[in-house]
RNA sequence: GGACCCGUAGCUCAGCUGGAUAGAGCGUUGCCCUCCGAAGGCAAAGGUCGCGCGUUCGAAUCGCGCCGGGUCCGCCA
């Protein structure tokens, strides 16, 4: 694959002759080089702190440095122009062929523009996980499409992806689960529940109606085989179903969200299977397995704090505030032992960087975490963390009250605006920022929605082929000279390298922030148009003309494409 | 009491890992369109980047201390 990122190559040039002005820079000097984007178009097309970085180790001043450096790539043959600017910027002004020499790239690649060359390290993002006890609700939406949309952004830069669910069903909620079941099951067998509820501790957790048809399933299955017997005949078998079901059910919401994993790993399975001795084996090899009391927490002490021997991990040693339990003092592992060994199992199926999407209640869980898989394999754990979402409509946030029925589940979400919308705006906003999800802008069709704004885009794009002769990848594009057809192709040149970027930050929203300026790009050029009808893509006494435009305005629905497809929105041939 | 996240225009939010004059949408104001490429278009006003020190050629961005909002804090997962 030829390179696509032109602020690599161009990049690759400026280090070169920063390497001959300045002969032995070391290489983490060089690193600091940036070769990006100008936001003033007065700068020229691409801007370097090269002479600022490279000023003081190499004993020079940077504009005296910034010069020399324009002297020489002025020379080059893709460089038109280049400037020592402000306190010693290098800025570029790209050569017309240059710039325009991008199109047939953006063309030949097709959607895969901007997918970078293959990288080493298998990646595992792990996303939703939510306890298989009932539907998805809004609150899982966010990760859900963050976490789908950065593995897929991770696989366009290069990277090979896992998408992975853990499913929790081995603790005391997926029992809670089993008991809520059997109390449906005795009632489809007509029979009064009231003094086996007496019996559960905490009474039936999950009271929802989509656990009726469940126990009728059991009910036409098993008959009332287990109406009388002891919860130990029954609890597994009700386990092993209701948890079955919950997942099919879940994978439904998915679906219909169009997030779909690659593993689902169950918690239960590696339980059954020796898995947590065997994942705290590496800890206690290292020693970092202890008996001992902590410190109660400083400050607020809980009513029924007392100290207590416990089986601790050595957090403290990698970063975090205190060590962790994994034992209960019945000698069960807690959960965090259970986590452990799964991030080990992760590790073992030779993950190297493993990536978590949790929820912002897990936020006091990342350090432990994080210590926990540097203490295993020495890797990292980057965890994204998801910040509530306050749904609104006009101004006004909406009641999320089971009881009013109104927006317990993500279903009525999707329902309500479309997969797309849901997708595209919970990506509109940082993962780690609050966010509030307005139900009414959600379905306006203007630019205040970024949604319809961007796939409008596509979709005059697509509408403007149509009706255009083929699309011509060895076009002459020269007359594509207007500000806003430049504008546009500048645009389209950031694909790889925000690509890159954004990878780079696990900044999935960054996809959506570009694809809402490519499209405002887009619309201009399209309005400008309607000012100016030398502006027109299709000009039917201009051939010439009509042919480099249609390149541009396929190349535009290329990247539009490409974008949309990382994010897991439609990009639709017509608005309706 | 402590940990983590957030604080940028009236509102909702970006700000490319420290760069040049801090941006977008909505809202506001003014003009244009109503013979169609208008589910509009152009333009303007609007900011002590929560506050204060510090690091440096340079800070919204990094460090420390406050203030405010959120999440959480040993046998829940």
């Amino acid at each position: 694959m030829s390179e696509e990122n032109l602020f690599a190559v161009l990049r690759g040039i400026l280090l070169d002759e920063l390497a001959t002005l300045c002969p032995g820079l070391a290489p983490e000097i060089l690193a600091r080089v940036e070769v990006t984007p100008t936001k003033d178009p007065a700068h020229g097309d691409m801007a370097s702190n090269a002479a600022m970085v490279a000023a003081k180790p190499a004993g020079r001043n940077p504009r005296e440095l910034a010069a020399s450096l324009v002297e020489r790539l002025g020379a080059q043959p893709g460089i038109a122009k280049a400037e020592a600017a402000g306190p010693g910027f290098v800025n570029l002004t790209l050569s017309p062929a240059l710039l325009l020499a991008q199109l047939p790239v953006i063309l030949g690649a097709g959607e895969a523009y901007g997918q970078g060359k293959a990288r080493d390290g298998k990646v595992n993002v792990e996303y939703v996980s939510a306890n298989p006890t009932g539907p998805l609700h809004v609150g899982h939406c966010r990760g859900a499409v963050v976490g789908d949309a950065l593995a897929n952004l991770l696989a366009k830069a290069g990277y090979e992806v896992t998408k992975e669910y853990y499913i929790n069903d081995a603790g005391a909620q997926v029992i809670a689960l089993a008991r809520s079941v059997y109390v449906r099951y005795l009632e489809a067998l007509k029979l009064s529940p009231e003094a086996y509820i007496e019996t559960i501790p905490g009474g039936v957790q999950y009271g929802g109606a989509y656990l009726i048809p469940l126990g009728e399933e059991l009910a036409r299955s098993h008959g009332d085989r287990y109406a009388e017997t002891s919860e130990a005949e029954w609890l597994d078998l009700f386990r092993e179903f209701a948890v079955a079901q919950m997942m099919a059910l879940i994978r439904e919401d998915l679906a219909a969200l169009g997030v779909r994993h690659d593993v689902f790993s169950s918690e239960h399975a590696l339980v059954e299977a020796g898995g947590v001795a065997r994942g705290l084996q590496s800890l206690r090899d290292q020693g970092l397995i202890y008996h001992g009391v902590l410190e109660p927490p400083k400050g607020k002490i809980p009513d029924d704090w007392e100290p207590r021997e416990q089986e601790l991990f050595r957090a403290t040693r990698f970063g975090d505030d205190v060590d962790r339990p994994i034992a209960k003092s019945d000698g069960s592992y807690t959960y965090f032992a259970n986590d452990i060994a799964y991030h080990a199992d992760k590790v073992a199926r030779g993950f190297d960087t493993l990536i978590d999407v949790w929820g912002a209640d897990h936020g006091g869980y990342v350090k432990r975490m994080q210590a926990a898989v540097k203490a295993l394999s020495g890797g990292k754990l980057d965890v994204l963390l998801c910040q509530i979402v306050k749904v609104m409509k006009n101004g006004a946030p909406v009641r999320m009250s089971k009881r009013a029925g109104t927006f317990v589940e993500l279903r009525d979400l999707i329902d309500e605006v479309g997969p797309d919308a849901v997708r595209f705006l919970m990506l509109m906003r940082k993962s780690d920022a609050q966010m509030e999800f307005d139900l009414a802008a959600a379905l306006t069709q203007t630019r205040e929605n970024p949604v319809f704004y961007v796939q409008y885009a596509h979709a005059r794009c697509r509408s403007v082929l149509r009706a255009a002769p083929p699309v011509d990848v060895s076009a002459d594009l020269h007359s594509l000279a207007a500000p806003e057809e430049q504008a546009l192709i500048r645009r389209l040149i950031t694909w790889p390298r925000l690509v890159e970027q954004a990878a780079d930050a696990r900044e999935p929203h960054r996809i959506a922030f570009y694809l809402y300026e490519l499209a405002g790009d887009f619309h201009a050029l399209w309005n400008a148009g309607r000012d100016n009808a030398a502006l027109r893509f299709l000009q039917e006494d201009k051939p010439k003309e009509t042919v480099a435009r249609v390149a541009l305005v396929a190349a535009t629905a290329i990247v539009l494409r490409s974008g949309l497809a990382v994010l897991g929105v439609t990009p639709v041939e017509e608005m309706r």
